[in-house]
DNA sequence: ACCTGAACACCGTTCAAGT
DNA sequence: ACCTGAACACCGTTCAAGT
């Protein structure tokens, strides 16, 4: 019991400065977050954050680990009937984050640890968008996927994660966005 | 004559301060590169460089647009048939100076001087893709574009230097990376 | 005009010291 | 187990002083 007890503060703690970390990453940047503004915002001093965290790239990859869970939660909520409207959600999604994202690629130069994470993100991605093309194909038709195969199949993903990606980072407007989601989806039922 | 000769004497020295910097940026990363380091590199101190420069983003976007120029004269002197060729010989380009780009989209979101330039270059990097798919379609069909209008084909330039920088970012392979590339021109002529 | 050494205000991180 | 203050080795940048 007073296991559980402690093992919950610690928890709560950690969340309290994930909290922080969340607002001020996106408000300020990741790089334009020091661990002493963090520290103040979290109601503690910097060097208590490394009982927490190994470092402040630790720091980042939690965030974003409780923001990915967070979002998939919202996602199955949300019952989006179309490709396109579940595209556009994606890049909703990553818009209010994007200076994590920029961050992420910023940091896998040089930390090993994020690149890991970088990639295996990136790898529960494509598979997660290669299943929505699938159900998307055999819906339209149900004898099969058409022409071209798995390794032709394989660079819809690619590209569409892409282009998610890009869209995010050079902050397209609404209405270009929206656009541009159809054109990938009008693309993948004539390619 | 003298003020040639003083003139040309302190571009040799910029030069030689990008020289440095293109080689370390590319091989330690923009933040792996200190002030100092780049001075020694170069064979000054530290605090000529903001003779020269006025800041550190100075020296990025100096060394980037230099690069850019002399991508520019590769390009013709490829004389590339394909447009697939063309478009796997920009992820070429990009992947030897992926680091920067990094450092571009990350400084982006903390300098409007390097946000400003960044959009410049896309703006221009977008006219281009987009008079090469003009030209494309054109050689395919003599008596004009296909349907969809203008609206629709500004979509194309998007996705592909999406897709150009998505490929560099998470260094996609070359054998994946050619099959990308033909898809996505294979993709324009059914879209 | 060009270059420097010393200094400034930071940064992420460590560590001995406290409770 | 948890938290701190002081310290460490840096960082980009400025500025008075030299030539």
């Amino acid at each position: 019991m007073a296991r559980n007890r402690t093992a919950q503060d610690r928890d709560e703690k950690r969340d309290e400065i994930l909290d922080a970390a969340a607002q001020l990453f996106v408000e300020h940047g990741y790089a334009g977050t020091s661990m002493n503004a963090l520290a103040k915002a979290a109601g503690i001093t910097p060097t208590t954050i490394y009982w927490y965290f190994d470092d402040k790239d630790a720091v980042l990859l939690a965030v974003l680990s409780r923001l990915m869970r967070s979002a998939a939660a919202d996602y199955d909520e949300a019952a989006l009937p179309t490709l396109t409207d579940r595209l556009l959600w994606l890049t909703g999604i990553f818009d209010r984050i994007a200076p994590l994202i920029v961050a992420i690629h910023a940091r896998a130069q040089a930390s090993s640890t994020v690149s890991e994470w970088h990639d295996r993100f990136h790898a529960a991605s494509d598979a997660w968008l290669l299943a929505q093309v699938r159900e998307h194909l055999e819906a339209d038709r149900p004898t099969g996927v058409p022409a071209g195969g798995d390794e032709r199949l394989a660079q819809i993903p690619r590209i569409w994660s892409y282009a998610i990606e890009g869209m995010v980072a050079h902050g397209l407007p609404e209405p270009e966005r929206r656009a541009l989601c159809e054109t990938l989806v009008r693309q993948l039922a004539a390619g």
